[in-house]
DNA sequence: GGCAAAAATTAACAAAAGATAATTAATCAG
DNA sequence: CTGATTAATTATCTTTTGTTAATTTTTGCC
């Protein structure tokens, strides 16, 4: 059985054996149990993530209150903003299970690209459907109402109800976990 | 007095007459009326843009209202998703102001990276910039109340507000028009 | 299994936003 | 300049969210 990278880079592109085996080379995986904080307020991230396994939240601490910003699953790769703009990180990355992780670098996705040139493009790829997607989502969230956005959270990520606390999912949409918890209540009686 | 995408592109990186002659070759600039639609929803978006003068607002059109995304004014570039994507368009593209676009195409860039190869870095460093720049966007939004989000924008982008109509910027705050009036009575009168 | 900690819900009240309608102000074309 | 159109404000009322605190439920650990 394949691993989950190669899987993933094949589906968009062809790979030989000797490529999937450099690919595999330059492949850190590792495992982190649920609470670890791979990212902290103020760190400098070293490296960019594609989680295998698991579910990794990325929170700002405001007022002491955590402000969920996303969710990353199985099959999602992760460019902090501090890796890509080599600044302090302004937010945090951690564990909500325990994960499977894999870990490249600046030096170690240089590496790759020079010997295996054909990623580059995908990577490009990947970086401008990463901006559309981010893009997309941020115009979802302003123009829909929070009930809406809940709405629509169940219908397209149902899973993460079964992975997460609601206190995050809340801070996710924007509102507050009494205002969420409310907001179902109210949801239920309506039908 | 040299052209702005010039002078753009020369404070990333270095630029020979040559290429500068090429780059130039591959512009195309032109000039729209206030109120002119560069994308309708549906359309598919053959140009990606780069404002050289005037402002263009983005915004979908739900149920009848308009619902602002952004507004790119001088020096800021344009990717419409449906130009990324090849699919529909879901927003609009207007013109708040008399513009000066340059416009270039999947064709026209495709023959100035090869005759300009290292513009190729500098187009994945500005992609890489915009994703950092959408998502940090993102979560300030989420963070903000709608009133931290008005005081914000008025201190980064006091301009916007001598060149569109606040309706509009309401929409964009992801509040009503009706509520920011109200807000910006509210805060008068807090000082 | 039972205890402690964390999460979720509920309640009550204040503050803000949405909706609708009416009024005032500003803009623009002839 | 003026009338017409568009934008902005104000008022009123309804709905939703924020805040704080108390209570119930769930989770995790020994």
């Amino acid at each position: 059985m394949e691993n989950p990278i190669i899987q993933f880079i094949s589906s968009y592109i062809e790979l030989t054996p000797q490529e999937i085996d450099i690919v595999n080379e330059q492949n850190q995986i590792k495992a982190f149990k649920k609470g670890t904080v791979l990212l902290t307020e103020g760190a400098y991230a070293k490296e960019c993530y594609f989680i295998l396994k698991g579910c990794v939240r990325s929170y700002y601490l405001i007022d002491g209150e955590e402000r969920t910003t996303e969710f990353y699953t199985e099959n999602q790769g992760i460019n902090p903003v501090s890796y890509l703009t080599k600044q302090p990180s302004e937010y945090y990355l951690a564990c909500e299970e325990d994960c499977e992780v894999a870990l490249s670098s600046a030096e170690r996705s240089r590496v790759l690209i020079e010997k295996v040139p054909k990623l580059e493009a995908l990577i490009m790829q990947m970086s401008s459907q990463l901006l559309v997607q981010n893009q997309v989502s941020f115009d979802s969230f302003k123009n829909l109402s929070p009930e809406m956005r809940y709405l629509k959270l169940l219908e397209t990520r149902p899973d993460l109800f079964n992975r997460v606390p609601l206190q995050h999912i809340a801070t996710y949409l924007g509102i507050t976990p009494v205002s969420l918890s409310r907001m179902r209540k109210r949801i239920k009686v309506k039908r």
